[in-house]
DNA sequence: AGCACA
């Protein structure tokens, strides 16, 4: 009888965070998310709400089970937004899995009376029309596996490549990037020191290590991943 | 603390 610290919750291939900064915005926290966690394999699909209930809490549903044990394992209190995440399987199976199996039967709850009876109504129409095309995901269409991701057309023209050293060069990102994105993204390599930005230069970033090893290692670990699938980063070193 | 699928 061993305590399950984890409590108790079989594998499932949607892990549930909890514990998420509830300041941030819906969009910036699912694409951070997304970046996040999408190393360790396809997300089918994120959901985040901020209603009362649901705020401060996310689920990340990986195409593999195996994806979802690794997240649970290496991301556990990793702080994120300042706050450290607590990760654990998903009680249930996710909508979108369920619809992959050809399990999924449309809920019925017992609360929101009127929604229900909208529901059913919306429902007999629906069942006149043939087409029922239902791949309801948001901006998903494609993992961004880091380090896999294709470079696209070089930004930098013709600069020789700047020397290692510890201060690397991020271009492509897109223009809604954030610097707290890009640090919770670097900040999983050993000797992150910060990211800095530029008003004025959206798309571009510098981010510091404690030494050329280390933001070397960064590099090759980040390079090419997408933050959204058309933008691959590219990293160099900084010029000194 | 809180397990959904706008």
């Amino acid at each position: 009888m061993v305590a399950m610290l984890s409590g108790d919750i079989p594998p499932n291939q949607t892990i549930y965070i909890k514990n998420l900064n509830e300041k941030v915005k819906k969009e910036e926290l699912k694409r951070s998310l997304y970046a996040l966690f999408s190393q360790y394999g396809r997300i089918l699909d994120l959901v985040a709400l901020k209603t009362p209930k649901l705020r401060g809490q996310a689920w990340v549903v990986f195409t593999e089970v195996t994806a979802a044990s690794n997240a649970v394992r290496q991301m556990q209190n990793f702080p994120f937004y300042d706050k450290p995440m607590r990760i654990q399987y998903a009680k249930t199976k996710s909508d979108c899995v369920a619809k992959e199996d050809g399990t999924y039967v449309p809920r019925e709850k017992k609360k929101k009376q009127e929604e229900k009876a909208a529901e059913k109504k919306r429902r007999a129409e629906e069942a006149q029309q043939s087409g029922s095309a239902s791949s309801g995901h948001g901006a998903q269409t494609n993992g961004g596996i880091p380090g896999q991701a294709s470079r696209q057309g070089k930004a930098t023209s013709q600069e020789p490549a700047a020397a290692p050293n510890n201060i690397l060069f991020i271009q492509n990102l897109p223009h809604e990037t954030t610097s707290m994105m890009l640090q919770i993204l670097f900040q999983q390599y050993p000797g992150f020191r910060e990211v800095r930005m530029i008003e004025a230069k959206p798309g571009i970033a510098f981010v510091e290590f404690g030494d050329d090893m280390q933001a070397s290692i960064a590099m090759q670990a980040l390079q090419g991943f997408k933050i959204t699938p058309q933008n691959p980063m590219v990293i160099t070193y900084a010029k000194k």
